[in-house]
DNA sequence: CGAATACGTTACCGAGCGTACCGTTATTCG
DNA sequence: CGAATAACGGTACGCTCGGTAACGTATTCG
């Protein structure tokens, strides 16, 4: 059964540049005229492509505007710094410059609209949170062994304190995060979880 | 211009179980079937009321799922209790009952994707947002005021770091919290924000 | 009583999701 | 080279849903 999926059987290929289109689409449409200008045919009118094709791909509209939501959040990599101060500050700038582009609140509420309401897409959209999230735990790991965050911190609560604020500030109270608020969350963070001074 | 609405002029007077009728059909119907079973005409029958009894009361669904998800967030207030750190605890204890509530997921989706749709509502859904982290606000600077909040916390900030992961476990993680969930907040943010221990 | 307004019922329109069918095109297998 | 397979664009359709219109009925104020 392996990765069959590679070796192709006969018929015509598949065209890559539809899919790519197609996700492009949905971002520019979301960004520009928000959630409710997303239907499928504005989406294949965009796009330069038949709805047909839209749906060899994906099986409905949920499953696509998860998969364009993931084009958006890549995996992000932090290198041990050797400070967990600093690699905190370069988790939270990261995530900053995402949350930054325009459109990414309605990119992001049209995903928990869509997970919320097909229970189908859960398993795709925990794998997706779980990478969103992978990263700052492995920095709290990292700085528990090192030593400058405290060993009784629990790491998965300690991991949502880190991603949360900047999400709320922008979903929630509808307001793009600045680096201000960047730099006073890292400040009030590493006195949470910091062993030391 | 006054209160002239409580006066009321000629005409049948409207029902007032029809109001409060709707609104339990709304968050029932999305606490056990999911947003996608909250339509118009299924809120209409579970209510044993007709449509337009609904739309004379709100202009549009969103309308009327803000008014629904406004009946779940009371206006929250905790007294003084002479130490910051209680009451941290006692506003976290008080957020965690409401998000235990079956369906609150559901209903915060709904809002966001109603907000995130509809800019009409947006004046209400920022009031609504600005009274549910009111309170929070009010401790921290009744803490700085006592003196064991630091005081160079930005209020606002810290506001959210208070607010938001609560939140964001139960939306983004889609789990629901629990009560250690909640203490660990409470330690590593009175770490954060307070000023000695 | 008459004006005004809410009520339920029914019917309807337009938009949107998803599918079916067509003829055409590209690719693999024999 | 020919047959089978499958993607492509185009069109049309069925269905559901949000929202409105048009009734006749009931209730309250003046």
């Amino acid at each position: 059964m392996a990765g069959a999926r590679v070796e192709r059987g006969p018929g015509r290929p598949r065209h890559e540049h539809v899919t790519g289109a197609v996700l492009s689409a949905v971002l520019e449409l979301m960004t520009e005229q928000g959630l409710s200008a997303v239907t499928m045919d504005a989406v294949a009118a965009r796009a330069g492509v038949s709805k047909p094709a839209i749906y060899r791909r994906w099986p409905g509209k949920h499953d696509l505007i998860l998969a364009a939501a993931e084009t958006r959040i890549g995996v992000l990599s932090v290198p041990d710094l050797g400070d967990f101060r600093a690699e905190l500050r370069a988790v939270l700038d990261a995530r900053l410059d995402v949350y930054r582009i325009p459109g990414t609140a309605r990119v992001m509420a049209g995903l928990i609209a869509a997970v919320e309401e097909d229970g189908a897409v859960r398993g795709a959209y925990e794998r997706y949170v779980s990478r969103t999230m992978g990263e700052t735990r492995k920095i709290l790991e990292r700085g528990i062994a090192r030593g400058d965050v405290r060993a009784d911190v629990d790491v998965r609560a300690a991991a949502t304190l880190v991603a949360a604020p900047l999400v709320y500030r922008l979903m929630i109270e509808q307001q793009v995060p600045d680096a201000r608020f960047a730099a006073d969350l890292a400040d009030m963070i590493a006195r949470a979880v910091g062993s030391r001074a």
